[in-house]
DNA sequence: TTAATACATGAACAGTTATTCATATGTTGA
DNA sequence: TCAACATATGAATAACTGTTCATGTATTAA
């Protein structure tokens, strides 16, 4: 139970509606969480990636088969791997001479699919 | 049923496996698709535009109350409100000169919770 | 060892994006 | 009609991002 008389600090002046502010504040999330969400959803947020992403979410693929399905560079592919690779989003094995990519978790792959999911139904 | 023998283009050469990249390609997501769910996860990836959406998530919010939760000029909210605005994550009615935002549906609620809670479990 | 291959990476560049400032629009109450 | 206020928006700018090109590293086979 928080007492938002006291608790609240901008609950003065002009149009702002001191109770919405003060609740609102009480339950967003903090600087550092939207962040890491922010950066998640970023990653998320590039065609390539996403496309990337998604053939990955069917099976494991190797660097020049992912090149070859998005239809991008091996630089532009590597570049971008090297990110999804700093997030955990994927990981990856080497066999030989290649690298075998998939994904690190099913929960990208659900959230891939929800907004495969909300573009379909808008 | 597909003939991959016939149907790939690219199955020669190099480290490339053909049944892969054909595979691949049979169960990829349209360039047009990609570019919607990624404009919509792109909308997601910044840290102002995140914290916006998830105060709406938990209520209906005016434009100088959701610029003091976030603790952003008004400017740079009505931007943003924007961009979420054009994309249909957020609707509004006006009443007065206030204008009350919220979200256009719980679909998008919902890809933020499961944002939050990716990077929670990592 | 050497050449070929698979992948990674640094630098450079072009394009995009978020914020700020100044100003515009529209509503309300005096 | 006017002044105050809530919001929107155009322009400018600084920071960021994605791709390409050149090159580096590691592995394999001859």
């Amino acid at each position: 139970m928080i007492d938002f008389e006291r608790e609240c600090d901008v609950c003065e002046e002009l149009c702002e509606h001191p109770q919405n502010i003060c609740l609102a504040k009480a339950d967003a999330i903090s600087d550092e969480e939207a962040q890491l969400v922010a950066e998640t959803f970023k990653l998320l947020g590039d065609t390539t990636r996403l496309k990337i992403l998604h053939a990955l979410s069917k099976r494991e693929l190797c660097v020049c088969d992912i090149a070859a399905v998005v239809q991008m560079g091996q630089s532009a592919v590597s570049h971008q791997l090297r990110l999804l690779r700093g997030s955990r989003l994927v990981k990856y094995r080497k066999e030989g001479k290649m690298v075998w990519y998939s994904l690190d978790d099913e929960h990208i792959s659900s959230l891939l699919q929800q907004g495969i999911e909300h573009i379909r139904h808008t």
